[in-house]
DNA sequence: ATAATAGGTGAACGAGCGTTCACCCGTCAA
DNA sequence: TTGACGGGTGAACGCTCGTTCACCTATTAT
């Protein structure tokens, strides 16, 4: 039964796609897809497997997507409340614009009051413009910067969020590379 | 052209799957899926999708995930560089451990020292145990609080990432729930 | 002006899909 | 002994898939 399951997820991490039934089939030394077919009927009743309403097979949530549970203050779940929580799937979270997104490495402090700390790993979304407030990664006088964008009486300049670094007005141009739209650390 | 492979992937970031011919035609405003079939002919020809010798759609897989661009100084790539560099799911990269992972919402600045502020998502691995110096999320005398786990003399304790809050010392009971594993902030 | 081309529509085709139906055969309970 | 049932086979049904064909514009090159 558990055998049955990892066989199907590993054809989808190796094809990036769930297989049909005949594949199921093959899979399972079925000679018949209709014995996958009642396989899968059981495993999706049982929550195993999933299918939308077109009748086509979707990898199940739980393992592909994080459980959304509340706040801290709220503790670890118990696995009785785990079924009726929300599942995210990061990956959809994190890169949802309609730009290109790039992950970038974080060198330097200059962000630091802003929780961006070195090391951290910051989702751009490709963008020419930005508005007034956003953390941006911007090309000032050639060279590359983690900042704020924000504008003064001498037009826009970049500023740190953290008290050390000084604003910076761009003495010749201010090309802004993208939007940060997420920030991600590990541990 | 980047537009119409940006809202392909997001289809199959959102459907864990590629879309098919008329759910592309839709995708684009086609009236006709045919439409879809010779751009997809386009772009395949140019090499930013590809088909399996079925003839499915298949993910580039180095477009499905975030492409992971260096440090923030080397700024935004060009699209020639892009091809040359790593690329990153960020649930895999997230929920790698064994245990179950949740997310949860951190409430209060408790954690800003740690670049961890509030309305910030804690990736946390289920786990009875932690070694100490990790951030965990953890049951004091009842209650469900994000800290430092600590050891001093009287034990173990927890401490927060800002100056403004004390340790906190158990009274009675010292559970931990899980190991935070990551941190992610959306903007 | 004319021809060629890129990019769209709409209809059609065979193949493969999910699904259903009829049937077979061990196992287990009544 | 009998009958229900779980798990398998094989054939069939419509529907949707990828693909092809004929045709219709605009725009561009000759």
């Amino acid at each position: 039964m558990q055998r049955e399951v990892a066989a199907i997820y590993k054809f989808y991490r190796r094809h990036k796609r769930m297989p049909t039934y005949r594949e199921i089939a093959a899979l399972m030394g079925f000679a018949s897809k209709n014995a996958a077919y009642k396989l899968v009927q059981k495993l999706v009743r049982e929550g195993v497997l999933q299918k939308d309403k077109e009748g086509r097979l979707v990898p199940n949530r739980l393992r592909a997507e994080v459980i959304l549970a509340g706040v801290v203050e709220a503790g670890i779940p118990s696995e009785a409340e785990v079924a009726a929580l929300e599942r995210l799937s990061l990956d959809e979270t994190l890169i949802e614009g309609n730009n290109v997104t790039y992950a970038l490495r974080v060198k330097g402090d200059s962000m630091e009051g802003a929780g961006i700390l070195e090391g951290d790993l910051v989702l751009v979304e490709c963008a020419e413009d930005a508005p007034v407030g956003a953390i941006v990664v911007a090309c000032i006088d050639g060279e590359w910067t983690l900042k704020y964008l924000r504008e003064g009486r001498g037009g826009r300049y970049l500023a740190a969020a953290n008290p050390r670094y000084p604003d910076l007005y761009p003495s010749e141009s201010l090309r802004i590379g993208g939007i940060v739209r997420a920030v991600v650390r590990t541990y």
